[in-house]
DNA sequence: CGACAACCGTAACTGTGGTTACGGATAAGT
DNA sequence: ACTTATCCGTAACCACAGTTACGGTTGTCG
């Protein structure tokens, strides 16, 4: 099978298994119906990705790619539409479907080699690109002076709060468009009552 | 059987049950594993609980019974140290290994039931006891007038962020009690930044 | 065209867990 | 003391999922 003909394959097969990961929960995952629903025969399943939690280290590193490509926002524009936009693409995925299920696979797996996998390619991944924002933020005069790091994580804290685990628990449906901007600009108007920058003339002004 | 010894046997019960859920997760939890670690018969398990998400039941009933005691703080005591202390013990019993299995075990439930359950008994049960010591904070001038729901939920956010979905995935262990104790006065300073009480003069002195 | 590797479909093997069933022991109530 | 309800211990039933195996088919390459 040709490289490419092969990549399109093992996309469908791991779209298959979001599906029934999505709406059946990871113990309701079985590559019984992963081969089903992808037309695809077990035998191919055991051989490209060994077992069941290969095929959920797949499926991770999708999510990871799919993240980055997420964080990528326009170099030039300025850090506070930055942060803004930023914000509320990574609450969207981060609350999306994907996400979610493996999420829900990570805490279904005792060993907890998933969980440290999605937060290699998860959190691991964005924190650096929110610290390089926050520094922008700072040049720029949006956000005070302070540790990145520091000022990152506490936009991140205020941004996702408990969103995530209520998400993944099954308590919190998937929030619409308007809830998610509102709260990554909410997010962002805290951390820069946190964090004001010195001077106050690139603040928002007085309504 | 006694009322009060049938109660003690089903702490037991419980108790076992609980232990299994930590170490062995949610899928690791088997009927016959509660039945052999408690030294009980599996009619008896199915006589009072029902069936195995009856047990869940159970121990996200018991869970919300002992949080309620978590929350109870001194009455009298200054708003700020009664917030610093909550968050504290708030967070080690969020962290902690029986919410933590709790949560795994509804992250695994596709139904999403049990995370309904959780939050009902969880969140919706600290949320106005929350919102209750920002109003004395308020009047305390510890922190600046706003809806007590909105500082109590900042706070909420600050003090937690991503550690118990962390928690709950495996990415992260438990945290000691300095890391807590940090987190929570770190979550009280930040705040207090975002509410500023009018007068500066009960406020944090300067460095 | 022929050989070979990969893939599909299906089924079998194996272990496990939820649930039910049953005989023997124990405590409660009369 | 007798009856009855409850509980323990164990085992059996049933379904299902992870994994392996195998014959038939398709596509690839010499």
């Amino acid at each position: 099978m040709k490289t490419d003909a092969r990549n399109a394959r093992a996309a469908q097969i791991e779209a298959a298994a979001y599906a029934l990961l999505a709406d059946k929960g990871y113990a309701g995952l079985s590559m019984n119906g992963v081969a089903k629903a992808a037309k695809a025969s077990m035998e191919t399943l055991y051989r490209w990705y060994g077992d069941k939690t290969g095929l959920i280290r797949a499926l991770i590193a999708g999510n990871t790619a799919s993240l980055e490509d997420t964080l990528e926002v326009a170099e030039d524009a300025d850090a506070g539409d930055a942060l803004d936009q930023a914000g509320a693409r990574l609450l969207t995925m981060l609350l999306g479907p994907a996400a979610v299920a493996l999420n829900r696979a990570a805490a279904a797996d005792a060993s907890g080699d998933l969980g440290r996998l999605l937060a290699e390619g998860g959190r691991e991944v964005v924190a650096p690109r929110i610290a390089a924002l926050m520094g922008r933020a700072q040049a720029q005069g949006v956000l005070g002076p302070a540790p990145e790091a520091e000022q990152a994580e506490a936009w991140f804290a205020l941004l996702i709060g408990d969103l995530q685990l209520r998400r993944v628990t099954g308590a919190l449906p998937q929030p619409g468009a308007a809830f998610i901007e509102a709260r990554s600009t909410q997010a962002l108007a805290r951390l820069t009552r946190l964090f004001p920058p010195a001077r106050l003339d690139s603040g928002a002004p007085m309504a």
